[in-house]
DNA sequence: CCTACCGATCGGTAGG
DNA sequence: CCTACCGATCGGTAGG
């Protein structure tokens, strides 16, 4: 006997009074936003769960579709994960090239990457960068190419900033390995944060510039 | 259809000849032995594929077993999954505490423990570490927190580390943010770490010692 | 987007 | 530890 994923219904019985979103037919129009709460609820449900934890019917449950409908919008659930993944990393790409933009001092400006980065990766509702940085095996290798391509510019941009700050004699080296160590150590707070705990976004990120340049000088 | 996860067979035909170890029945003796076979080949598995992404068949067939009789060992997939934790914390304990009982000045017990680290992390053969890492969310709570306790022998070493660096100035601070940073940037190295890489494992020891240390002073 | 369904696979078990 | 098997579930599809 397996453990049971979910509630088990008779098939044959209209799901009646449950907290779930509305079950129905779709309005014309709204078809693009139904794809997107689509995404997004995959997203929650493959962060929790992971992707091969997460079935296409907890998906539909959770928009409040009928199971085979998300195929509608999608023709597999590996659709669903590279648009997961595709979706998020552009969102966090568009942030993040806007810090290199605004033209910050070296400090300033690797305080307010460091700030983005964890608003995305650690904030209610921002479920798609964990996805990417950890369901990562469940990709094929045609999407992975894809994704790859698009995580090599994010790194760009981290490695831009910590090029700044080796010239600015905020750090003393600025190799690839130091944007890894940098950015892993950010990236790895998505196994420990927790939403209630002591600290907030804004002082995690002050501390970790903190930790990684020195306390700032006055 | 569903993609193949493995060749399928008819079930009335022995595999005859292929590559993986004998099948058939143990001799007496090396019972434990079979486990501890299971337990490895199921760690290589899970973090290749993921806890979710590996069935027990596959781990039968990597030991030259039929598929059921993984279940002879172990009562329930779960159970391997625990197992493959609590051995690998409990092997990579050992070497962390030797590395604390070793009375090394502060610099050079960190960098031993960093090796002693990635040793464990990103050696072959070692893939107890990185399923505790990746797979966490797949422990049922009770045996989480059966992993937690261990977990947290471990953190104490390396916060224990970190407050040593600091008392030396090596470090501007210890606090427990401090140890996350520190040991999440060493984590995530199982992200991008390839043993064909560029760097081997003493030299990244060194590189990160220098990173969070500031390099050497002669 | 629902209804109704399929083939494949999965974790697990009885009995030897 | 193998043989033979079961019930449940899963991704996906045809037809409306």
């Amino acid at each position: 006997m397996q453990p049971k994923r979910s509630d088990r219904r008779r098939p044959s019985v209209r799901p009646a009074a449950r907290a779930a979103p509305r079950p129905g037919r779709a309005r014309p129009g709204e078809e693009a936003n139904r794809r997107g709460e689509i995404v997004r609820a995959a997203a929650r449900l493959f962060r929790e769960k992971g992707f091969d934890g997460t079935t296409v019917r907890d998906i539909a449950r959770a928009v409040g579709m009928r199971s085979g409908s998300p195929f509608y919008h999608f023709e597999t659930k590996q659709d669903i994960l590279l648009a997961v993944m595709e979706e998020g990393l552009a969102a966090g790409l568009e942030a993040t090239e806007a810090v290199l933009a605004a033209k910050l001092p070296p400090r300033e400006k690797f305080r307010a990457l460091v700030r983005a980065h964890l608003e995305i990766l650690l904030d209610e509702g921002h479920d798609f960068i964990p996805v990417l940085l950890y369901d990562w095996r469940s990709l094929t290798r045609e999407n992975r190419a894809k994704i790859v391509a698009l995580k090599d510019r994010y790194d760009a941009v981290w490695q831009q900033v910590v090029r700044e700050l080796r010239r600015a004699g905020l750090l003393h080296t600025d190799s690839p390995l130091a944007r890894l160590l940098v950015l892993g150590a950010i990236n790895f707070m998505a196994t420990w944060y927790r939403r209630d705990g002591a600290l907030g976004l804004d002082e995690i990120a002050d501390q970790t510039v903190d930790f990684f340049l020195g306390p700032a000088k006055r």
